[in-house]
RNA sequence: GCGGAUGUGGCGUAAUUGGUAGCCGCGCCAGACUUAGGAUCUGGUGUCGAGAGACGUGUGGGUUCGAGUCCCGUCAUCCGCACCA
């Protein structure tokens, strides 16, 4: 009979839609395991092949897991609030929730038709009120709390507030914006007003003027990691630097521990390598230097304490706060001039640029070891959000200073014994110090480590700095000045913000006319009426990003329907977090710190059991485009085959992928693809026209996209499923490439033949054969092994050769076909649904129990010995399997052709391994 | 510059972790069948060599009876971070 996919898909896909096949229940009876998929941005585009690489790869992993008895959680949603939809929304007037409900039916509609065991019932969508309640309850939760540094946990706000009318500052040991200091009398004191300003410095989400990433074509400010070199991710937007007053996470009060949680969890060492370097830890000194002539001082931070005796001159950034206080009547001018022509350009140019520049205050600070005053510059290559803004430079032993000195002419001090400072600065951190001893301080002779110890205890003990951790994690910049993202709860009231009551959640996104920045500047919402509280205080007019409502969704995924809580503690302590993550690298600096950001803040206050989000995490890789190409013949409308066309001056043209198989072009599509094509013509080789092919992106603009409805269409999801495992391991990038799925469904339809004999099912109850036996507990052994080790390619080679081997084995012991269904239902589990209810059973497949691998039935009569002379292989011997090392290595020794290979020599040493190798060493 | 990864036939890849390199698939070659089709089936296919055999995992060394795998160096490609003090 003939495997006809398409009945086949469609009867199980229905069947299990009607059954709720995939629907999820707590079972205390049965071990949990979770298994998520990065949830996706329903783009206008739709799915292209690319995309379902990652779910088809969790969805083996799911119904394997389901397979061996776990309570498999492995749902589905959409991450929906976004920048495409608004964007297109400004150029239609379409409204964003339109565009994106029809966008999503659309991915449902391609999910649907590759066969995902997903849970439906639990989908959640973050533009979904009943969903963004919880986006916004999380908010509220973090501006009501502060980062206690000594129980390095987030505490209630209330705590601090005790604290302060008590003690004030005193005992507190906060993450702040800016340390400070005051009494209780102080405090108490103090206004509503300038008591919640204060309180601003040590929430979890406050309201902080911040150097922001603005973007002014997309009329909003970016998160860091939402900016690549200099433009915007989304779009490739230039992007400049402001102070800006906007909602921030504290983020950096977890650097810490969102270093160290990336010890305990089973993600690829790139990937948490990306995170540490994105986090920056760097263990260093702060040290005061205080301004000649003057009652300013100012806080460098550096990681070289040890060099303080080279320092030559001092750099503030030009944007730091020191500036004007530092600045010289006479260098006033000259300041100006220098920071205006920073500003003017945009934070791209500076990058580009990396010449030196630079300009003189006019001041002069005093170096508190060495007594010497020393010029204090500013120079953009001094950056305002690291450390302190400022610098000590010392040109002899860092690159960025010396360059700086060489063109300013400032002196240079070596330090270290030997090194020459003449060329270049000598960076490494080794070698005796010298030149360096002043003012109760003598490091000469020690070796830099010691001296960069001795260093950091000195200054503390005198008062002149502190030992200090620094990192380059920034706090997360959580206002979007757009309309397509959740509002905040916050009123305004005097200018002071302040969060609404948990019982008015969900505050509603409203409606507007337009969905551009007021006439006066303001975000979209302040076009909306109303847009006050009852009492009619203003709203805040920004929205969140679109990191917020993906931290926290896999928890909310436990209990997608409870309106009292994000999840219950029951589920939660149920679910737990998840077992296993699998989506791509792209989101690791933003996604996957902000989620383990947010877990972390959730279980400070108790909400959840788990302290990181995602036990295990799986980057796919990306699939790229296999573009085709036809080269027409300069001025002409003759296209000449990819071998011949050196003889010819020719252009490449893209060419639809669509209308190429096996790089071979269909000539009659291609002239109705474009008119201009229409009257072309071609010059054949084999009386073919063979196409070029590159590996690009996938893009529209290339003709490279797959639809894999079409893939469905031609070949079904089966083989779709099973051809994207078969492309290559699952974390490589790979590009798509059908030439070979002909290959996988040629495949499906011998695993198909074997069930049957002409049209009748071919199913036996005999008992299975020894070879069947075997080869059907190989197979189990290898999938087992390569699903655990996530090595789905190989899986797909071992079920071919399995089906080759029944095959010519005749197999149809329905006791052996069975199992092979249940093997390949993971991978394709429509066809396997339909040979498991063929072989006479009448429960699903998704029901049946993994098999396990019998040992017995793989042990072979006997064993080949590979027998070789100096590692060199001469012969082989078969033995009775069990036979003893001893034994064999006689047998080896005895064989009739020794003599020849011995060349009449006593063997010095005879080595039998376990892998059946007997080395004779002569 | 710092960090991470990867180099194996014409191509995608495999080698369960130090044990006969190239499984499986594509492509190619030959054959069978055929209403001649981009269908199906069978066999072959790393390189050199008529042959026995020799050589082969980017490259140069090393450890080992034995190395694609381990160690040291080197080259190439890809990715992440990068004026981070």
């Amino acid at each position: 009979m003939e495997y006809n996919f398409k009945e086949i898909e469609k009867r199980w896909s229905q069947f299990w839609k009607e059954n709720n096949t995939y629907r999820v229940q707590e079972d205390h009876n049965k071990p949990k395991f979770y298994v998520l998929d990065m949830f996706p941005y329903p783009s206008g585009a739709g799915l292209h092949v690319g995309h379902p690489l990652g779910y088809i790869a969790s969805d083996i992993y799911s119904r394997y897991k389901r397979l061996q008895g776990f309570n498999v959680l492995h749902p589905m949603g959409y991450d929906a609030y976004g920048l495409p939809a608004e964007q297109y929304a400004i150029q239609t007037g379409q409204h964003p929730a339109i565009t994106t409900e029809k966008n999503i039916n659309r991915y449902r509609e391609q999910l649907d038709k590759i066969g995902f065991c997903y849970d439906w019932s639990r989908e959640i969508r973050t533009c979904e009120p009943e969903y963004y309640k919880w986006t916004q309850w999380a908010f509220i939760k973090m501006f009501g709390s502060y980062y206690c540094n000594n129980t390095c946990k987030a505490r209630p706000i209330e705590e601090l507030i005790e604290n302060f009318a008590k003690q004030g500052t005193d005992g507190v040991n906060a993450a702040c914006s800016e340390e400070l200091q005051f009494t209780a009398a102080e405090w108490n004191a103090k206004s509503e007003k300038e008591q919640q300003e204060i309180l601003m410095n040590y929430r979890i989400a406050y309201l902080g003027n911040t150097m922001v990433n603005w973007c002014p074509a997309l009329g909003t400010v970016l998160a860091n990691d939402e900016v690549s070199e200099g433009v915007s991710v989304r779009g490739g937007y230039p992007v400049e630097q402001r102070v800006m007053r906007q909602w921030c996470l504290r983020v950096s009060a977890y650097a810490q521990r969102l270093l160290e949680g990336l010890d305990n969890i089973n993600w690829t060492e790139s990937l948490k390598e990306t995170q540490r370097n994105w986090i920056g830890r760097s263990e260093g000194a702060e040290m005061q230097f205080k301004v000649d002539n003057s009652d300013v001082e100012f806080t460098i931070f550096t990681t070289r304490a040890d060099t303080v005796f080279g320092v030559t001159f001092m750099v503030l950034a030009p944007e730091s706060e020191y500036v004007s206080q530092v600045v010289t009547a006479e260098q006033r001018a000259a300041v100006d001039a220098y920071l205006d022509s920073i500003k003017s350009r945009t934070e791209r140019e500076r990058m580009m640029d990396r010449s030196v520049s630079g300009v003189f205050t006019g001041s002069y600070a005093v170096n508190p070891l060495s007594g010497k005053n020393i010029p204090i510059w500013i120079s953009d290559y001094v950056l305002a959000g690291y450390g302190t803004g400022a610098i000590m430079a010392v040109p002899a032993h860092d690159s960025r200073d010396y360059a700086f000195a060489k063109h300013f002419n400032l002196p240079i001090i070596p330090l270290i014994e030997g090194c020459d400072v003449s060329e270049e600065s000598f960076d490494a951190k080794e070698g005796i110090m010298i030149n360096s001893c002043g003012n109760g301080l003598d490091l000469n002779g020690m070796t830099v480590k010691e001296a960069i110890a001795a260093t950091k205890k000195f200054i503390e003990e005198k008062g002149l700095g502190r030992v200090k951790v620094n990192y380059r994690l920034r706090d997360a910049i959580f206002s979007r000045q757009r309309y397509w993202g959740e509002p905040f709860p916050i009123y305004y009231k005097d200018g002071m913000p302040y969060v609404m009551d948990e019982k008015e959640l969900p505050l509603q996104l409203p409606e507007v006319d337009k969905f551009l920045p007021t006439e006066s500047g303001e975000p979209p919402l302040g076009r909306a009426k109303n847009w006050a509280t009852a009492e009619g205080y203003p709203i805040e007019l920004c929205t969140m990003p679109g990191f917020a409502g993906s931290s926290a969704y896999y928890l909310r995924y436990m209990d997608p329907k409870n309106d009292v809580a994000l999840v219950s503690k029951e589920a939660n302590e149920y679910w737990r977090n998840v077992d296993l993550y699998i989506g791509g690298t792209e989101h690791a600096t933003g996604h996957l710190i902000y989620s383990r950001f947010w877990n972390k803040f959730l279980f400070d206050l108790g909400l959840i059991c788990e302290d990181e989000p995602f036990k295990k995490l799986v980057n796919q890789g990306m699939i790229q485009g296999r573009s085709n190409f036809v080269y027409r013949i300069k001025d002409t409308n003759t296209f000449v085959s990819y071998n011949m066309k050196k003889d010819y001056d020719v252009t490449p043209i893209h060419v639809d992928v669509n209308i190429v198989s096996n790089d071979v072009l269909d000539i009659e599509a291609f002239k109705a693809w474009r008119p201009e094509f229409a009257t072309a013509e071609f010059i054949l080789e084999d009386d073919k026209y063979i196409c070029g092919w590159a590996v690009e992106k996938m893009s529209k603009s290339m003709f490279n996209v797959v639809n894999p409805d079409d893939i469905v269409e031609r070949y079904g999801a089966d083989t779709l499923r099973f051809y994207e495992m078969f492309l290559g391991p699952l974390e490589q990038s790979k590009p798509w490439d059908t030439n070979g799925i002909d290959g996988v469904h040629r495949f499906l339809r011998k695993l198909w033949n074997l069930y049957f004999q002409g049209d009748a099912v071919n199913v036996d109850n005999r008992a299975a054969t020894k070879e069947e036996l075997k080869s059907l507990h190989k197979l189990i052994k290898k999938v087992t092994w390569d699903i655990e080790n996530f090595s789905f390619n190989t899986s797909v080679s071992a079920f071919m050769i399995c089906v080759n081997e029944l095959t010519s084995l005749k197999c149809n012991s329905c006791e052996i076909l069975q199992t092979l269904a249940i093997l390949i239902a993971p991978f394709a589990p429509h066809i396997a649904e339909e040979l498991w209810h063929l072989t006479g059973n009448t429960t699903t497949v998704c029901d049946a129990q993994w098999p396990k691998c019998n040992e017995e039935y793989l042990k072979e009569d006997s064993v080949t010995y590979a027998v070789s002379f100096n590692g060199k292989a001469r012969f082989n011997i078969e033995v009775a399997a069990g036979t003893s090392r001893e034994d064999v290595e006689k047998m080896a020794l005895e064989h009739e052709s020794s003599a020849r290979w011995m060349d009449g020599k006593t063997p010095k040493k005879v080595i039998v391994v376990p892998n059946k190798i007997v080395n004779i060493v002569i």
